[in-house]
DNA sequence: TCACACTTACTGACTTGTCAGTAAGTAGCC
DNA sequence: GGCTACTTACTGACAAGTCAGTAAGTGTGA
């Protein structure tokens, strides 16, 4: 007798490539249900195991979801070349190309659109890292302005593009939430290239010094 | 001994004055802590009496929302004096109002912000509501840019208006999220107004035809 | 052999919802 | 006015479930 000697067991999986799993399975999980309302046992049955194993790996529910973030993180800029993000006019070209593959992402943006959500309630785990996100994106994408008014010559100051940053990031986030909520009224990559257009012409006053093929 | 026959009790209050009273904690607790992770317990506790007696006026948590939901929509336009959304211009500069007015009403958008966000979950009891509220928000800003655009004699679409609509309301949202969560660093009022300038006057043709006065 | 991945078994805290009982208020009637 | 019959507001106890987290044991692969 040599088959089934105990009831079936999950394969052994060496610690690396389970922790990968189950941050993959969190990910759906929170970004599908929310973070608060999303549960272990949920993402322990997506990997094959009790939500006893995933504690085992990640000490709680908080530092699973501080891996989730970290995780997303990396997958945002997986696609690029570099790894980091450009400046000038290729980062709103960057932005754009997101705007367009995130419309075959659904998932994804999800995930950034209910936790980002979820962060502005009170005392939630992740609004310090939200806040972080925003802070970096905000200089980049303002610094990034300011470089192309210094090559087209025009004056921006440094609290307009900021201002402008902002607006870039709003109606990304906002146009999100509506698709997600809409996909098939709301066109994402078309709203999101026209908003993001029309926040630079104005803040580099005027359509003339837009940089070209966004 | 006349003296506390019985342990105190809660005063006992007519239905309609206490269904208020509930519905306006509720709108608090769900507001700061989303409507999964807000209890019944919380908003029994903040009116003084226990859950059954919330569910005793409403029947379910569900329930409670859906009159949540109601209420803040009465609040939202009770500020307006002829009880209906404007149109034309008039439409945008009390968009821009509304933005001056939220920037000391923190806990109202903080609610929409984060009901909203929920909504996008699998299988929330909100996302209907959501979906319509978008889809009124976005027909009326569309509405008010064609009659802009007519009165300017410009040519504009109906999907460039619909899209420039989504846009103003992304924009609106959007920020309204960072601002919650960095209050000093977003300018809620003339990052909204900036940007719903930007949107209307590229989808206008040029800053010319823009309404004054926003 | 032995570290490690994991399960089983459990705890304690909370969740919404149900139900019976009770006090307070109200309408009808004498 | 005062008594009765009824409704309504509410409590307290409980059911039934879910949750994160802990502790101890077990099979497995290096």
């Amino acid at each position: 007798m040599t088959n089934a000697p105990h009831p079936v067991r999950a394969r052994r999986v060496p610690r690396a490539e389970r922790r990968e799993e189950i941050v993959a399975a969190a990910a759906r999980v929170f970004g599908s249900k929310g973070y608060r309302a999303g549960s272990l046992a949920e993402v322990a049955e997506q990997v094959g195991i009790t939500h006893a194993g995933v504690l085992h790996h990640f000490g709680s529910k908080d530092k699973l979801l501080w891996e989730v973030l970290d995780y997303r993180d990396r997958v945002d800029v997986e696609h690029l070349e570099g790894q980091h993000i450009p400046g000038g006019a290729d980062l709103f070209r960057h932005l754009v190309r997101t705007a367009r593959l995130n419309a075959d992402r659904r998932g994804i943006v999800q995930a950034y659109t209910v936790l980002t959500g979820e962060a502005v309630t009170d005392g939630h785990p992740a609004a310090e890292r939200a806040r972080r996100r925003f802070e970096v994106l905000r200089g980049d994408i303002s610094a990034a302005i300011l470089a192309i008014a210094a090559d087209q010559d025009v004056e921006v100051t440094r609290a307009d593009a900021d201002q402008a940053a902002s607006a870039v990031i709003g109606v990304m986030d906002g146009l999100q939430t509506q698709w997600l909520l809409e996909p098939d009224v709301v066109d994402l990559p078309a709203a999101t290239r026209s908003a993001i257009l029309a926040i630079l012409a104005t803040v580099l006053g005027g359509p003339d010094h837009l940089p070209g093929d966004l």
